[in-house]
DNA sequence: GCCGTGCGGAATGACTCGTTCCGGTGAGGA
DNA sequence: TCCTCACCGGAACGAGTCATTCCGCACGGC
């Protein structure tokens, strides 16, 4: 009975777990909890995934996966609105099970990336450059952020913190609406030199969220 | 020649560097690196300390200690204008060197956490709180917001980033200003329930940063 | 009732890290 | 100049953790 429709349910069940359990304790954590958390065995994890490397490797495709389809999302529904798509791609990124914890660490190491990842972490950042840059455009966000900074604000907005999913969530969302007027403020220079999407990924190497 | 000078010097010295790499790497990081970083060796941090647990909570007793005297000199400092003392207060801590990000884990699971270490977080709870209270009876800071609150925003704006510390402090700084406008508006209610100091300390548990 | 597939969880081996042990070194006194 | 000794850095050790693999079992199909 190895369906079509079994193995997919399998898959979505280990690939969300993964996603909850790498949100919450990063990277690091033991595949044994992934396993336990989706219900099954960890040789049924490694019977599907060679290793845990490709099975974060494809969490975070789907988690980036997401936040693509959040920006066209984003983008779509409020054409004529560059603040108001800006914001709801913020609030849709953040919000619960989106898996945006798991996207944050972007830097592989080793050259062993697939291409798949490669492209859709490119696409993923153009996709924030052009909602950034056309609000700025439209006098509605801070000129001087970058579209670094978002993604460096989602990192942010996503301390390591031992709760459930829900209760995460609530909380980003809570201090998202603190930054949302400092966004949209135009006033004082801001400190510090913005960051650069490369300097960026050297920063988020370690293994933790 | 150990003479108590050099005895301080030396004590300043590990301290210092553990402070620095439990910030960057969080306190799983090993004692091995610490010395490395303090240009001694491992036998004569435990020369000095029973464990490395010991070694943390002196850490973290100097980093609270910056702390609390980072809000009383805040309190003095601006006696008549509670939002600037909040916000010299935000500012002091959020400093390079100040070791904010390691008096974050707030919470001890285990019991044998020394007397001092309790009075002084304790204490340091007293002074946020008052900051907080103070400047929201002057209806310069957002009602909604709470001490807890506060201590949170500070984990948020200190995520394992592996840069030096001068790089963390000033992308520290640059988005405490983000924050600032909307810690004053009075607007909209805020999504989610603010956290309480338990869960707060509850949900800070893990090793990690 | 027998066979084969697929599963969960125990077993394994590599590795990391806290802590301890040991040989070296350099200052001060004879 | 040589000896002594206090102190130091780094290697060594043992425990614990975790990725990965192996094994016996349970259950559907014949």
């Amino acid at each position: 009975m190895p369906t079509t429709q079994h193995a997919a349910d399998y898959d979505e069940r280990v690939i969300s777990a993964a996603r909850e359990v790498f949100a919450q304790q990063g990277f690091a954590a033991p595949v044994s909890e992934i396993a336990e958390l989706a219900g099954v065995g960890v040789a049924s994890i490694y019977r599907r995934y060679p290793n845990k490397r490709r099975l974060a490797e494809q969490v975070r495709i789907a988690a980036m996966s997401r936040v693509v389809a959040e920006a066209e999302s984003a983008r779509e529904t409020e054409p004529d609105d560059p603040w108001a798509a800006f914001v709801r791609f913020m609030r849709g990124c953040l919000r619960a099970h989106a898996g945006i914890g798991v996207v944050l660490p972007p830097y592989e190491e080793s050259a062993d990336v697939s291409e798949d990842f490669t492209r859709l972490r490119q696409r993923m950042i153009e996709l924030i450059e052009e909602l950034v840059s056309t609000a700025q455009r439209a006098g509605q966000l801070r000129d001087e952020l970058r579209s670094a900074d978002v993604f460096l604000l989602f990192k942010h907005l996503n301390p390591p913190l031992a709760t459930d999913e829900e209760r995460r969530a609530e909380l980003r969302q809570r201090y998202l609406e603190l930054l949302l007027p400092g966004l949209r403020e135009r006033a004082d220079r801001l400190p510090g030199d913005a960051p650069e999407w490369d300097e960026l990924f050297r920063m988020c190497v370690p293994g933790g969220q």
